[in-house]
DNA sequence: ACAAAATAGTTATGTCAATTAACTATTTTG
DNA sequence: CAAAATAGTTAATTGACATAACTATTTTGT
């Protein structure tokens, strides 16, 4: 393989960092992320829930039964977090503690009726406010962006 | 071939979301993010440095003499949250309020000596902490992620 | 020119999220 | 069956953050 005549870079050149963050993933993520959450967090505000709310209720449906450690797990929250966060939702009339186990300690997380059906309601607010806040991109673009993402993530 | 007996999706389809919270660009980035900060945080505790307490270092360094309003306003947070991480860059010894303008009501931020050094420094673990969370993704992919996310910011 | 309004920064106060420690009830283990 | 572990909860602490109120200057309108 012949000549590379310049392409080369200095070796452990510490990177310019020229408009000094806007080179940083997490940096340009971090912006990006505070104005997706802003828009989400406006739209679902006038059914009185927060994007971490919608999550949970997206979990427990998608894994209905499951125990409150793993909500917890799941959300990336601690224990006495989610104790609080399912408080809520049961006093909301969304979701409830069913102790259904053989194992008396543990409760079995379920939605509601009226849980599951304004969770599709918020699955598609959730929806259009992720395209809302994407739209600059083409859809191919929005699909690669979440590829790329879905590399990161795990 | 029978004509599409059942293919026609309802028209306002309300997506599918296959694996519910994953096609959320919102959703995704979220949990990136939260993995890069983390990283960021962990290589910048043994300078006792926070990653906000970097970026504000950075934008002083690239608007030397700029008002506290302004770093407010660049760091997206409020005036008073301000004076707090301004006190401790001081306190560390690494920027300094000066009443350099005529209006003596401002001050202008600028970085001492050390800060300056520090600054290098943290810039090179900032840019290699980066790159470790994204590892994942081949140079050009990074790249492209970079490109997607500027278009989407502002 | 000067009283009134606006501005830069600060201090004080209150709220809310989130973590840790400590407690109860149940189950597992040695 | 006593000791340790586990699921969940409550309590106490911390910390981020916003809002309001205050000081010191500057600008503005008459």
């Amino acid at each position: 393989m012949p000549r590379k005549p310049k392409a080369t870079p200095p070796p452990a050149a510490p990177e310019p960092l020229d408009s000094a963050l806007n080179n940083l993933v997490g940096y340009v993520m971090r912006r990006v992320q505070m104005k997706l959450t802003q828009h989400l967090t406006s739209r679902l505000e006038e059914h009185d829930i927060r994007p971490a709310q919608f999550t949970a209720l997206s979990i427990i449906e998608q894994a209905p039964g499951l125990m409150q450690a793993d909500l917890a797990k799941a959300l990336a929250i601690e224990p006495p977090q989610a104790v609080l966060m399912i408080n809520k939702l049961e006093s909301l009339g969304l979701a409830m503690r069913i102790r259904s186990n053989p194992d008396k300690r543990s409760y079995g997380l379920f939605l509601s009726k009226t849980g599951e059906q304004l969770l599709q309601q918020l699955k598609e607010i959730a929806v259009q406010s992720d395209l809302d806040s994407t739209a600059a991109l083409a859809p191919e673009e929005r699909q690669q962006l979440l590829a790329l993402l879905h590399k990161l993530y795990r």
